[in-house]
RNA sequence: GGGGGCGUGGCGAAAUUGGUAAACGCAAGAGACUUAAAAUCUCUCGUCCUUUGGAUUUAUGGGUUCAAGUCCCUUCGCCCCCACCA
């Protein structure tokens, strides 16, 4: 192992500087502070276990911009939390027989200590867990004016049902068809379940996006993509030898007249009506529903079941269209009925081959009939012609489509519709540990909202995890409860929310989190909110970020907030990837638990036996290519931590994780501590006054420091912090060379750089650079100390380097005074010695001078 | 299937947004110190050649331009999102 004592000791130092800054309350901020205000907000974590490796890189980032933000006068707020109910705390008290409640203080207690080490700028005394209820009274409260408000529902519905888990899941938390956690193939089901209508702000939320620019382009269009909007139209088919109607919605009013049958989803009132009296019907919907229509292997086999019903196209008394049930047609969505144009549509083709339909061209490209065989004609345009179609025909499909939109409108048939892919959050889960819905069911007065004054309505603590389903509703006794209309006996909800539902209000509780009888204060929000900046991974891209916005908003509703985004900008890190190991078996392996000989061949560490290399993957508990960022601070310290978090790679890029990496990191740490500990130059005492005179070497240190901060400020400022240690390290550098003479200033120079570097590093590692700040003789905390300054007299060039091409090949540079005549910049460019002989007394046709650039002698 | 993004040395990357490609670092090699190793320090380090110099290079082929890693088109490869959304 290494030796230790020959090194900067990082975990004593760590350790000191941690007390100081708790001793002392550094980071602590008061709400009203008369300073500008900063909000910086990294995702809080859900207290499973340890913190991992992404904790350390979310919490690096949001750190350095926090300790920037302070450095630089802003009063900042940088708070800390726990998102502490969900599934996995209920899943341990079945596996391990310990109370959710207790397992989640207890990671808390650990991973309190581990996020301690790293050394962060929390205001520690904002701290909130959601499960406690002095958090989630608030949240019912919300929910209680949410239903005022008309923003909540119930409704029985066909709901994402996780069979591991046992509970139904929203839209977003299904991925490729399975559960987002238990990854479990969803089922459908009919269920009664809260909703929150999210949907009544789909067009809001997709405004909003534009005034979001300090968001990632990628998030912004998944955002976009998942509200999903469209134009189109309602349209009412009879159905003929029946008193009623079949609604449908298109987006394609203009191929009215090639519809060839009309399709409706398997769950479709209708279709349930149907299946009463049709036991082929009733099996066809059975199998259909087992089966799930998300699979992607299923896409190709639309399976449809005849109806026998037909229905009248509005615009052509003698079109009838028979009327099929079809697995692909999804309920909700739209209406949950269709027309199907097998001319211009592939999926409605692929049905009507399948089940012998007409297929009839509506739209042509160029006059002409294209031969529809096994591909539709889909990507028609505007301009296109309309055939076959009565009174569109010789019309271009855009006057078509307005034309269809609007006969419908006038034979009251039909209305112009704006549809979205959005649905609305059902917020009903099955679960023990989450936020009880504060919810009464009582046989004569039905769902009553329990009052104010009875909440916060708490979890019982004695529970019995044994039997299978939800521990609230086998509860002896806790559901049990009085109407509060009627006084007669009733049932309690049993149902809770959404863990989501905590995550999304928490950055507004952190503005007030002591507040008793309201979640926050407006001088609290309105002082602290929006959030400036917020960090965390793209996984939450459409889920707690979508969540998020529309919480606001509707809390904004029930005047809670003046905002509508919590978030100005968002920040989304990277992966920490790792390669994978497996044994001769196929057993996943740590990287601990294996080892590279010097043939590079990777071999189990005890055994010797062969270890196959799998490719660098995230890592997770499940592929075991994880790395214990305990481990990593121990050794090295959190400082060499966190600037490996931050060098070579940018922020939102992924990376790998190397032993090697973090070797060099901890190479540089200790050269630059060796630096500052015993200069190569006598250094004046701190706070001596600028010489008059400096030698032309101290002014080109002074000059290049001046440079770096300028160079540093702006790469924080676009959160290139791999950029801003580059140049960092290139200051050190040059620090570093410089000739042990002491000339005029040298040593006033030399300190101002080494002050420079210690500072400018503070963000990325504070400890090592309060320690090297101490040791420079300051006696004042940096953490207390303002961002360094420039000079600009000092970061101004009067000379540029102009490179000199020949047909835009480089032959050489010149120095030249910034700005000068492009007489004098021609002539030094010709005169050039390689210039000279390429040109071999040829004259140029031209020479291009782009002023303190280039210049391109064109032959 | 639809949408979006990316491709630069052995590796992570940078490139003033169309203007000196490869900053900064990792790995590697050579040397110094050492009995030796580690650590540390110094030097070399895209490729090729006829090496005080020259040619060439940003997946691929073409185009625009005085000038292209950057803009446009072709092909190849990789990644992400949505996925029967009517």
């Amino acid at each position: 192992m290494r030796d230790l004592n020959r090194h900067y000791n990082a975990c004593e130092t760590e350790a000191k500087w941690q007390a100081v800054w708790e001793r002392r309350q550094s980071f602590h901020v008061c709400n009203g502070d008369p300073r500008q205000k900063y909000y910086v907000l990294e995702m809080f974590p859900y207290p499973s276990g340890k913190i991992h490796i992404g904790h350390v890189r979310n919490y690096t980032l949001g750190d350095v911009i926090a300790r920037y933000k302070r450095a630089c006068g802003y009063a900042v707020l940088h708070p800390m939390g726990w998102d502490a109910f969900g599934l996995p705390a209920e899943n341990a008290a079945i596996e391990h027989s310990v109370h959710p409640a207790k397992w989640i203080q207890e990671n808390i207690t650990v991973m309190r200590t581990q996020l301690k080490s790293m050394g962060l700028s929390f205001d520690w005394s904002r701290e909130i867990t959601t499960c406690e209820p002095s958090y989630y009274y608030h949240e019912q409260k919300m929910f209680l004016d949410f239903l005022d408000a008309g923003l909540v529902y119930r409704k029985e519905s066909w709901v994402n049902w996780d069979p591991v888990e046992h509970t139904v899941l929203a839209n977003e938390q299904v991925i490729d068809g399975c559960g987002w956690r238990s990854g479990a193939f969803v089922e459908k089901r009919l269920l009664n379940q809260w909703f929150l209508k999210i949907t009544a702000f789909a067009e809001d939320l997709l405004e909003g996006l534009d005034n979001l620019g300090a968001w990632p382009e990628n998030v912004l269009l998944m955002q976009k993509k998942w509200i999903g909007r469209s134009e189109g139209l309602c349209l009412f088919f009879d159905l003929i030898d029946r008193n009623d109607r079949l609604e449908i919605y298109t987006t394609r009013p203009e191929t009215i007249f090639g519809a060839s049958f009309c399709a409706i989803a398997i769950n479709h009132p209708l279709a349930s009506e149907l299946a009463k009296n049709n036991f082929n019907l009733y099996k066809f919907i059975v199998e259909c529903n087992r089966n799930g229509t998300s699979e992607a292997t299923l896409k190709f086999d639309k399976k449809g079941f005849d109806t026998g019903l037909k229905v009248r196209n509005p615009l052509a008394d003698d079109h009838e269209l028979p009327v099929y049930i079809a697995d692909f047609v999804i309920m909700d969505y739209g209406t949950g009925a269709i027309f199907g144009c097998p001319a211009h549509d592939q999926r409605d083709l692929d049905f009507a081959r399948k089940y012998n339909l007409p297929v009839k061209q509506v739209i042509t490209p160029n006059a002409n009939n294209i031969i529809i065989c096994t591909e539709a004609y889909e990507d028609y345009n505007e301009n296109d012609l309309m055939i076959n179609s009565e009174l569109l025909n010789g019309l271009t499909v855009g006057v078509a489509k307005n034309l269809v939109i609007n006969l419908m409108e006038s034979k009251g048939v039909g209305r112009r519709k704006v549809n979205y892919r959005l649905r609305d959050w059902g917020i009903s889960r099955q679960r023990y540990w989450g936020c009880p819905i504060p919810i009464i069911h009582c046989s004569s007065c039905g769902v009553v909202p329990v009052p104010v004054k009875d909440l916060p309505i708490t979890l019982p603590e004695d529970v019995n995890f044994d039997k299978p389903g939800n521990p609230l509703d086998i509860h002896p006794s806790w559901k049990h409860t009085i109407c509060p209309k009627c006084g007669a006996s009733a049932k309690r909800e049993t149902d809770t929310f959404d863990t989501f539902f905590e995550s999304s209000w928490y950055f507004a509780r952190f503005c007030s989190p002591k507040e008793t009888e309201c979640g926050f204060t407006h001088s609290a929000t309105d002082y602290w909110l929006p959030v400036d900046q917020y960090i965390g991974g793209i996984e939450h891209a459409v889920l707690h970020l979508l969540y998020s916005r529309f919480f606001t908003r509707a809390l904004k509703i029930c005047g809670y907030l003046n905002i509508k985004e919590p978030f100005v900008g968002l920040l989304t890190q990277g992966m920490i990837c790792h390669e994978t190991y497996k044994d001769v078996d196929g057993h996943w392996m740590f990287p601990t638990d294996v080892k590279r000989q010097h043939d590079g061949v990777i071999v189990e560490r005890n055994s010797g036996r062969s270890v196959i290399l799998g490719r660098s993957e995230k890592m997770s508990k499940s592929k075991k290519n994880i790395i214990d960022p305990a481990d990593i601070i121990a050794t090295f310290g959190a400082d060499t931590a966190r600037l490996f978090m931050l060098s070579d790679s940018p922020p939102e890029r992924d990376i790998d994780w190397t032993t090697v990496g973090i070797d060099g990191i901890f190479r540089y740490v200790n050269r630059l501590w060796r630096m500052v500990i015993n200069p190569s130059i006598e250094l004046p005492p701190p706070n001596t006054k600028i010489p008059d005179v400096f030698c032309d070497e101290a002014k080109k240190i002074r000059q290049c420091t001046h440079k770096t901060i300028d160079l540093v400020n702006k790469d924080l400022n676009k959160f290139h912090f791999n950029k801003a240690v580059a140049h960092i390290r290139e200051l050190s550098n040059v620090l570093s060379g410089m000739s042990n003479t002491n000339d005029d200033g040298t040593g006033w120079a030399l300190r101002e750089g080494l002050e420079t570097i210690v500072r400018l590093f503070n963000p990325m590692m504070p400890h090592l650079s309060e320690e090297l700040w101490s040791a420079l003789g300051h006696d004042q905390l940096l953490v207390d100390n303002t961002w360094p300054e420039i000079e600009q007299e000092l970061i101004i060039e009067n000379n540029v380097t102009l490179a000199v091409q020949i047909n835009g090949k480089l032959k050489g540079t010149i120095e030249i005074t910034k700005d000068a005549d492009i007489k004098i910049i021609k002539e030094k460019a010709m005169a050039i010695p390689k210039v000279v002989t390429f040109l071999n007394c040829k004259v140029p046709n031209k020479i291009i001078v782009v002023p303190n650039r280039i210049v391109n002698i064109v032959l």
